[in-house]
DNA sequence: TCGCCAATAAACATCT
DNA sequence: TAGATGTTTATTGGCG
């Protein structure tokens, strides 16, 4: 019997198959049914910073619904009161001094209060699209109020012109004055509801306040926002969103040195959360401190514009500087329908890719999960399993297996190396190999040896998987893994046996087998000491046998055309995988966007890197570059060796795939040596 | 299909 | 003398 390995999951599947079908229906089975989504910090930092934004944003919207009360509510006394002015004759300052319009404007909260609410938010599409016809609510109520504020002003100045030539109306003069005072005072009320709401949000913890920032919930109406500018901001808030989404999971905030908007403001305090972040830059236009900052750093940074085109998706456009860009993104990406449609799709986008990360790493989790317990059932898989071609052992050499150990019940971590590599790790035979076939395994895909084990050591050690190395260069490792650079074949069989649960099992076999490599291979001397018999690595013959160089080694280069060929399939799959779990990410893609192909190509440009990278760093940390190895005495074996015997074969540890581990000396007696590939 | 090569098996010798 | 160690040969099977 066999239990599913799922945590919600109380199925004990009868057989492998069953086991099998078990795990595939997990597999096609909606995360949500069967266990909790992984819970992300990001994640829930978004829940929590959109509620926020979105009370933030209702009450701004709400605030300027009571300011247009008030504002009607003024508009209908003025005109019910008539004549019924007051008798003030104080001149007002709202007469000295033409009221702007942004005095009149009900926006109370500054830049940096704005900023510092929204600077952290990440939205939902679901919330966003609220949140966007919220804010064609609130725009079309700005214009409104604009328009009678304006209306108001024009009447305010034309009265007082009026005075001043005609010296007539003083009432009608005295009434406005009165009237703009209202508003100010009405304005005043609003401010101190506002600050009310503020200080209520930051009880409740929905609003944070930097210690240095000065009378946040307060600021005098001289300073508070344009519509305009609150428009602008609207604009930057959606489409920062829009780029921190699209540059992915750099959890880039609001640059905050980009978006202040009002120069009025006592902005001393700096709200930079992330200085290599970026906003889409709109604002700098009318900003004298964004426009300080070099654009070059804009250009660098920012997540819409690289290499002189504008990544607005589906856009791409060509803009020779910053500045173009910048007009650029004004002008063609302005807060209109098709602006915030787009920026809804890549929401989607967006969420598609995390949904679907997540499912794939749960799928991977699942295989790994599934392959451990493949590895320990005792009648379908009784043969450890080989990682890389699923060497079964032979039918004696797994029978003659006296020091067998129970198999580890522990659940062991995927090795990291061969995950990366891809391809080393499993093979479809691996999945339906049956019987005692004898597959050949090597250092394939130029894993390096001592990262490899380093890195997987806990699961070399837990799990009984065959490491993708052959004998000789796991002896090779072991040796050169002991202090003295010298092991007894005891200790090799020791180190072995501690190293890998895979040895723990047909001793007799791969016992043989290290005896049968280390009397092979010419790399491996046997030093007589105090001790007895040690073996040593001939680091020269060693290096001898590894004609890597990439250039002119055959083997190698197919090694690499296969890499890259690994790619196509990826992509393939990964194409697979997103459509058959996200069309709306289709319909995207379909749209014009081009998210699902740079994902793509970047993920293929991150393999083949990754692959160079493993190339490379194989070449480097190959043990004939290590630098411990290179200073490691040559022993010469005692032994004289006969000349027909010194023909004997010898293994390359690090070669291409394919490639032998260690060739024959006879191969290589007769070649000329490639001292470039050391 | 063939050759190469690592893995495996086994025989044999030598040593402890 | 048994077991460990070391050597050699043959076979198998993967892979280019």
């Amino acid at each position: 019997m066999f239990q599913c390995v799922f945590s919600s999951s109380v199925l004990q599947p009868h057989s492998t198959s069953c086991l099998f079908k078990h795990l595939f229906y997990h597999s096609a089975t909606p995360a949500s049914q069967k266990q909790p989504e992984p819970i992300y910090s990001k994640k829930t930092e978004i829940q929590r910073q959109t509620v926020r934004a979105h009370s933030v944003k209702l009450f701004i919207f709400s605030a300027l619904q009571v300011a247009r009360q008030l504002l009607l509510q003024q508009q209908q006394q003025q005109q019910v009161s008539g004549l019924k002015s007051p008798k003030r004759n104080d001149k007002q300052p709202a007469l000295q001094v033409p009221v702007s319009v942004a005095m009149m404007t009900p926006q109370v909260i500054t830049p940096q209060q704005m900023q510092q609410i929204l600077q952290q938010q990440v939205l939902s599409p679901q919330q966003l699209q609220v949140l966007l016809q919220q804010q064609q609510a609130l725009m079309l109520q700005q214009q409104q109020l604009q328009e009678f504020y304006k209306k108001q002003q024009e009447q305010l100045q034309l009265q007082l012109l009026q005075q001043q030539h005609a010296g007539k109306q003083p009432k009608e003069q005295q009434q406005v004055a009165t009237q703009q005072l209202a508003f100010q005072q009405q304005l005043l009320q609003m401010q101190q509801l506002q600050q009310q709401h503020l200080l209520s949000l930051q009880r409740q913890g929905l609003l944070t306040i930097q210690p240095g920032q000065p009378a946040l919930p307060l600021q005098p109406l001289a300073q508070g926002m344009i519509p305009a500018e609150l428009q602008q901001l609207w604009k930057e808030v959606t489409s920062a969103h829009t780029a921190e989404e699209t540059t992915g999971n750099n959890h880039s905030s609001l640059d905050l040195t980009t978006t202040c908007v009002s120069s009025s403001a006592p902005s001393k305090t700096s709200l930079i959360m992330n200085p290599h972040a970026s906003t889409n830059g709109q604002l700098s236009v009318h900003t004298p401190k964004r426009e300080s900052l070099s654009h070059e750093e804009h250009s660098h940074s920012h997540p819409l514009y690289g290499h002189g085109v504008c990544k607005w998706p589906g856009c791409e456009a060509v803009c020779e500087d910053f500045q173009s860009f910048l007009k650029h993104l004004n002008s063609e990406h302005a807060l209109d329908d098709r602006s915030t449609a787009q920026c809804r799709v890549q929401m989607q986008v967006v969420q598609q890719l995390e949904l679907q990360l997540a499912k794939d790493k749960e799928r991977l989790q699942a295989m790994m999960t599934h392959l451990h317990v493949k590895s320990t059932e005792p009648k379908a898989a009784p043969q450890p399993l080989n990682l890389v071609s699923s060497v079964t052992l032979s039918k004696s050499a797994s029978e003659a297996s006296p020091q067998s150990l129970p198999h580890t019940p522990t659940t062991p971590t995927a090795p990291i190396t061969p995950v990366t590599q891809g391809p080393s790790v499993i093979t479809t035979t691996s999945m339906h190999t049956v019987g005692p076939i004898r597959r050949r395994y090597s250092d394939k895909y130029n894993v390096p040896i001592s990262s490899d084990i380093a890195q997987n050591q806990e699961f070399y050690k837990n799990a009984e998987v065959r490491p993708p190395f052959t004998y000789a260069s796991l002896i090779r490792q072991a040796i050169l893994e002991s202090p003295e650079k010298q092991l007894t074949l005891n200790e090799i069989y020791n180190w072995f046996t501690r190293m890998f649960a895979y040895f723990r099992r047909n001793a007799a076999t791969w016992k043989n087998a290290v005896r049968h490599n280390l009397s092979l291979h010419k790399c491996f001397v046997r030093v007589e000491n105090v001790k007895g018999a040690v073996w040593t690595v001939d680091e020269v013959e060693f290096q001898k046998r590894r004609p890597q160089k990439i250039s002119g080694n055959p083997s190698l280069i197919k090694n690499m055309q296969s890499s890259h060929a690994y790619c196509t399939p990826l992509n393939a799959a990964l194409q697979a995988s997103m459509a058959e779990n996200s069309i709306p990410l289709y319909t995207t893609a379909s749209m014009g966007n081009p998210t699902l192909g740079n994902l793509a190509s970047a993920i293929r440009e991150e393999l083949n890197g990754a692959m160079e990278h493993t190339n490379s760093n194989e070449s480097d940390s190959s043990p004939g570059r290590s630098p411990m190895q290179a200073v490691h005495p040559v022993h010469v074996k005692e032994e004289p060796l006969d000349p027909e015997e010194a023909e004997g074969p010898l293994s390359l540890v690090t070669t291409a795939n394919h490639s032998p581990d260690f060739d024959h000396d006879r191969d290589y007696e007769d070649e000329p040596v490639n001292e470039d590939m050391e």
